[in-house]
DNA sequence: TTATAAAACAAACAGTCGTTTGTTTTATAA
DNA sequence: TTATAAAACAAACGACTGTTTGTTTTATAA
């Protein structure tokens, strides 16, 4: 699960610190989040938090990569299933939001937690976006575009718009991360078509 | 400029608090802002921010309300020059665009401090957007659609975009403010013409 | 069964947080 | 010129912050 960080004892407890910490990183941004709120969550003393964790942004970046690893493996399973390029977009684009508002906090820390928010941490957390966003470039570079077509608009217009929907969007409703993903992209392809 | 606050001397340093709780608010987020940080910017005592202001959050609320009061007025200017719906909408798309990246530190605020990181507050900070929601809305509600065009979806999809720029907006590139907004219109309306 | 290292405890550190209280300065109206 | 209230100072309050240090418990390999 944690693939940089050594794991020796089975009653090991670093999963729990960070579950912990993404759900309170999610609920509470990064700053609002104290080492004893995380610390009584898990029923640790504070000060053990750090036999895992140099500092508090280093439990941040372990939580980032943890989210970017889970939203970049769904999407890519997503698209694996589709070969032409405009359901592989779509496929795409529902794994990416059904991660943000299905699969929990991890995921959800990574769109809400701004890298500027934690100078220490800027440069990592940069990183491990950019990985990511390479992975939806190149989907829309495979689609059939008018040649008039800005694609990197296109590409900033639909994941903004995906990114964005943590704000509104509410669980329980008739619209699911599904539906809604479907319906924007519907929105850009009707457009696209002549 | 701060309509609910009386301003009854010469030498009131009100706004310069405003100023200075605004563009650190917007750079380093609510929490993460001390009230010794916005004293200290304005050569001020903390204690003394405490004559203007009853707590933390009011002084977030001015400036959020400052903040939304400046984007409808740009925006509704903006609007009131054109007569054709989707002209009104691209017009209003840009001057959204450009509040929120030319205008400043109070307009960013709007977007960047989430209502739930400060729940003393929240109510009264959604409050103060969901007015503005309703402008875009009739906008919308306004423009020539085929039918089965969900409305809601097409507002929730360029808001989102728009707003989420602040992300990845870096002032001095080729692409103003101005000729993101309109060609993000431009993808969304080709789609929308038959 | 015992040695070893993992993992957590217990307690404190220096600094910062939002805020309060009493006092002083000063612009303005009379 | 003087009385008044606005606006800020000066100093502290208790609570909370991230973090460190030394010690203790305990799972696991030998």
């Amino acid at each position: 699960m944690v693939s940089t960080l050594r794991i020796t004892r089975s009653d090991n407890r670093l999963p729990l610190i960070l579950d912990a910490a993404a759900r309170l990183f999610r609920e509470k941004g990064y700053a609002a989040t104290s080492m004893r709120d995380i610390a009584a969550t898990v029923d640790m003393l504070p000060g053990s938090l750090y036999y895992h964790f140099v500092a508090k942004e280093d439990l941040l970046v372990a939580v980032y990569q943890e989210g970017v690893r889970l939203i970049t493996e769904k999407v890519q399973a997503a698209v694996a299933r589709h070969a032409e390029p405009w359901q592989r977009l779509e496929a795409a684009a529902v794994a990416h939001l059904e991660a943000l508002l299905k699969s929990g906090d991890y995921a959800l820390v990574v769109i809400r937690v701004l890298p500027q928010d934690v100078p220490k941490a800027a440069a990592r957390l940069m990183k491990l976006r950019d990985g990511y966003d390479r992975l939806f470039a190149e989907l829309v570079a495979d689609l059939p575009l008018p040649l008039e077509t800005d694609r990197q608009s296109f590409r900033l217009l639909l994941l903004g718009a995906l990114n964005w929907t943590q704000h509104w969007f509410r669980d329980g409703g008739r619209n699911s991360p599904r539906s809604i993903a479907r319906s924007f992209l519907r929105l850009l392809r009707e457009a696209q078509k002549a």
